[in-house]
DNA sequence: AAAAATAATGCTATAAAATAACATATTATT
DNA sequence: AATAATATGTTATTTTATAGCATTATTTTT
């Protein structure tokens, strides 16, 4: 199973998340001959700030902090479809929110764990999962094309806050 | 694997859906000793009227259809919120939209096949599903709570009609 | 049955998320 | 440099959802 749950929750260097995601997203869009522009390369580090998806107004907030430029809503929403069209970056439908995809390119039904509590949401890309969504549509004769796999839920940390006891007590 | 695949996408006796709904959702009230007042099952008719996700204002539109009264959207919301506490309705993250639920009271992982073309939706419970994300959550050391599952694609009516060699051609 | 408490609705205003439409600027192509 | 294609700036609006408070209806208690 591919996932990111370790780093998401837990304190770690999150400059190494951010750098290699601004790396990949280069590379991409190198390979696509698409352009990396300055506002969209904002936007994704904005998004990568943290692994607490971030909605689109506060993405802008972000951007606009400090600087003396103004950049509005149409400006990062067309910023979000692009790099969700390349995968670099989801949309939690259910918080109406944006985050970095961890492991932009597989194939896989990647599901989102969203702690209610710290608010941080982990990616998870699991054969068994796909198999699974994959019988179930054929049983309906379904011909899936996009997902959005959401659980909200609390984190192991959060779990160890709120009783302290521990995740399993 | 309990599904509404069937009755949701093809022509069938739409009738019975919503007079089943009803008489589910009169005895679960019962039950739970709770009220459902006019406008809540109003609003749960509304939502039945086919097995297309409706939208909060859609919901309220159809509501004042002919009748002379206005119901406005908070009052729609607040009959949303209290059908879905029951589990006669969900919200579909996706869409902005609610749809009733053919089986409250199963405790499995609901997934939704939405067809983009048609707009329907079908309600998936399936144990395999259920276990697949169990595992990945307890890899992650996550305890769900609650879940958004939706998936968007062609139902095999409508891959029937956009490519008239039908599904798996 | 009257009074009090609880629950539900009506209503106005507003917040929050997303997009439409069109002008301007920037970058690539010829 | 001229043209075409992309990307951004800007204003206005649409769509979805909720806050807050007055009013009505329903239960519960006395």
């Amino acid at each position: 199973m591919l996932t990111n749950s370790r780093l998401a929750y837990q304190a770690h260097d999150h400059q190494r998340c951010i750098s290699a995601a601004l790396n990949r997203a280069e590379e991409l869009c190198a390979n696509k001959n698409v352009r990396l522009t300055r506002i969209r390369k904002a936007v994704l580090q904005a998004i990568w700030q943290s692994h607490q998806p971030l909605g689109a107004y506060a993405i802008a907030e972000n951007l606009n902090q400090g600087s003396n430029q103004r950049i509005l809503a149409p400006s990062v929403y067309r910023a979000i479809e692009f790099l969700t069209n390349l995968g670099l970056i989801h949309r939690i439908a259910s918080l109406n929110a944006y985050i970095g995809c961890p492991f932009p390119g597989n194939n896989h039904s990647d599901l989102f764990l969203i702690c209610r509590e710290c608010g941080m949401a982990a990616e998870c890309s699991a054969e068994g999962l796909n198999n699974q969504l994959n019988a179930i549509a054929e049983k309906a004769q379904f011909a899936p094309e996009s997902q959005s796999l959401e659980i909200v839920g609390l984190c192991a940390q959060c779990q160890a806050k709120i009783s302290p006891k521990g995740p399993g007590s």
